[in-house]
DNA sequence: AAGTGGTCTAGACCACCCC
DNA sequence: GGGTGGTCTAGACCACTTC
């Protein structure tokens, strides 16, 4: 019968609509809740598998299953940086910096990125958090020759913000893509994914006031934390 | 060890990208799958869900595995219309009336139409497919007044093109949400998707050249078949 | 009627997190 | 070291599609 996996993910539905539990308030272990539920592990994990990719719960690898807080309203298009958008729907923000190194374009970031000779590029692999859950990998792909001593600065801030006071530089114009797709390796581990898990990738590319293409921004969300919302 | 899925992946992906199958052609069934790879069928499932997240392949309900045609690309602010994009893409597009009806807003549609009073809206609800693959669910709530008629007209055609050609409506501007998400029933069921299953959700609220708020939509698509592109 | 995926049982070991 | 989720085995029956 089909109805005891509908009937799990309404029961459980009913609870956390209902505020047994709370915001990011972790559920019973798997062994815990098939228990509960008088089912095996694989029937819960399902259930549980199936109210994530509604939304309502995420996992953190090995660490259990929590509610999901509401999405955070994203518009690309607008010229608000992460920390002023995420505070402006009364959250909090914060910006972790991973990884930054200075190479040549690989053929694929040169493609995106229009480059008609090999040049250098900074790459800047950052996490973001909201309510101090971490939701996003971004990883931004600058050309090196239009932003020098950038790595001086402190780049747990806006990079925007950077942009405009340190080089004069505005987000004229964008240019995205937006994919639901699996998080690759890298992103999985920085997002505290189990690998393969799915999520929302946006690829961007930003134009200064001039019309010169600047940089390039790959972000992977957790597909339950944002919903994107765009108003022509 | 991980490495038994992560591999049954990997080969999977290779004889995809090879050629060994080709695009909308199904898979070999899940049990003839797993004795090739020598496993079980959950694991083999596993894997296969694996590539439907990273949307290489998809399913159709009780039918089978199939891989996936390269996605779409959808630009919901421009003007264009279904027919006409898929065409542009040198893809094949159809469209099928599933139900149509005419009743009092219920108070969510309301809301979303920004009704001051209880009025008649048309729900029209159809699929749409791309080289004979359904993939996508929409969902028209029109302002009954607006469209006196409109039950009369072949429905299956743009409605976009209906509204200037029959009422000399333009859509001047829109609002549009996008939300990962699961499938709800009667998604599913006109998408042949196993209920509960990822998709992409789109709402969009459309207004006039006169500023007055016509219709909005609920577009479920196929998160394998669709990738999202704006331009600003 | 045969074949497909969808659901389910009752276990097991492993890799990693947290204490 | 104890607990968590991640992966895996070897089966089973059911609902539905296809012929």
């Amino acid at each position: 019968m089909k109805t005891q996996l509908r009937s799990i993910k309404g029961i459980l539905k009913e609870q956390i609509a209902g505020g047994i539990y709370t915001c990011q308030q972790k559920l019973p272990s798997e062994r815990e809740l098939s228990e509960l539920f008088q089912t095996t592990r694989i029937t819960m994990k399902d259930a549980l598998i199936a109210l994530e990719t509604e939304g309502l719960i995420y996992r953190e690898e090995r660490r259990g299953w929590f509610v999901s807080p509401p999405r955070l309203r994203y518009n690309p298009l607008s010229r608000s940086h992460f920390h002023r958008m995420v505070e402006e729907q009364q959250r909090q923000a914060a910006t972790r910096v991973l990884k930054i190194e200075t190479e040549l374009a690989s053929s694929d970031i040169g493609k995106v990125l229009e480059l008609k000779s090999i040049q250098p590029v900074h790459r800047i692999q950052r996490v973001r958090s909201i309510d101090n859950r971490v939701v996003l990998f971004v990883e931004n792909c600058l050309i090196a020759a239009l932003f020098p001593d950038l790595l001086t600065h402190d780049l747990s801030q806006s990079l925007t913000a950077l942009y405009d006071k340190r080089y004069g530089y505005q987000t004229a114009r964008s240019r995205f893509d937006v994919i639901p797709t699996a998080a690759p390796e890298h992103v999985a581990k920085a997002l505290n994914l189990a690998e393969g898990q799915q999520i929302l990738k946006i690829c961007r590319v930003n134009y200064n006031q001039d019309g010169v293409l600047m940089d390039c921004e790959f972000e992977y969300w957790r597909p339950d934390a944002v919903m994107i919302q765009i108003d022509s």
